[in-house]
DNA sequence: GTTGAGCGTT
């Protein structure tokens, strides 16, 4: 496809600016934010119905509306218009959209069959609601079930319903109920960095970055190597870093878990990674740190 | 090639 370009402005009748799409047309999300820095989203003015219209966000990729971008003008979202409307609202009202009790998470499923597969789980589950993610957990090596697993809803009223009853899964009674790896209500911690645990080794620094956006503008991204499935995002504001804390959020099918970044004692070592980091994007080598030190209280 | 309370390669 040959290059091309989207009309983008901060304002409906401001003056837009030329963004180009990628090879399969659309467009990213990093691309738009690189021009509007703290963009989350776009948005434009049916020319049928008149009203404003959101772009479809998949895993930081924007979608092209039915009959392509055309030649509209695309408005930039901004995380913070919300924040202010909210706060001009529920001043007065208990609107809720305040992040918490009603969101899904995962429920571990307990007492399954060796024998029970995904497949399996998301064809039973599905007749409570619509489930947006089942694992079974393996064995590395041997590929075997460990007799347990997980599944997500996407509405709080099938969670319920799910956790108050008993499963017949292929002929054995199984148990849902909330991991306890999820640490409850906890104390927000002026952060603006969290802890991302349950990475997979596929993830992309990029990846993260253009997922992660949509909450708030990125100001880095901080995958160990060698793998050790987690990742470290930091935000421009705090409060959406406090906001993600708990929550579990699904990136390329996996279900990874945000809590927020314990500082700790190795401070320095980070702080030398990042004077590491200049022009050419590279990173300084140092040695392997000895010990880890990310535990959660069991 | 086994097993049956648990907690997701922090």
């Amino acid at each position: 496809m040959a290059e091309m370009y989207i009309r983008v402005a901060e304002e409906e009748n401001e003056e837009p600016m030329e963004i180009p799409s990628e090879d399969d047309g659309t467009v990213l999300l990093s691309t738009v934010a690189a021009q509007f820095p703290g963009a989350c989203g776009l948005r434009y003015r049916s020319p049928v119905s008149q009203c404003m219209r959101g772009v479809r966000l998949v895993d930081g990729i924007l979608h092209a509306p039915e009959n392509g971008w055309g030649n509209l003008v695309y408005v930039v979202n901004y995380p913070k218009d919300n924040k202010r409307k909210m706060d001009e609202i529920d001043a007065s009202s208990a609107t809720k959209i305040k992040r918490g009790d009603q969101k899904t998470s995962d429920l571990i499923v307990l007492g399954l069959p060796w024998k029970t597969s995904e497949q399996d789980l998301k064809d039973y589950f599905s007749t409570f609601g619509e489930v947006i993610m089942v694992q079974v957990k393996r064995d590395v090596k041997t590929g075997n079930s460990k007799g347990f697993g997980f599944v997500r809803f996407t509405e709080w009223e099938s969670q319920g319903k799910v956790m108050s009853q008993r499963h017949m899964i292929d002929g054995r009674w199984c148990d849902c109920k909330l991991p306890n790896s999820k640490q409850g209500p906890d104390e927000p911690m002026r952060s603006r960095k969290v802890f991302v645990g349950r990475c997979t080794e596929d993830m992309t620094t990029d990846e993260l970055r253009q997922f992660f956006m949509q909450y708030g503008e990125v100001t880095d991204v901080f995958i160990p190597k060698p793998f050790r499935a987690f990742a470290f995002v930091t935000f421009a504001d705090d409060q959406v870093a406090a906001s993600l804390c708990g929550e579990d959020l699904i990136i390329k099918g996996i279900s990874v878990h945000i809590s927020n970044a314990e500082p700790k004692h190795n401070n320095t070592r980070q702080m030398m990674e990042r004077a590491g980091r200049f022009g050419n994007g590279s990173l300084c080598h140092l040695p392997p740190m000895s010990i880890c030190s990310h535990r959660t209280a069991r």
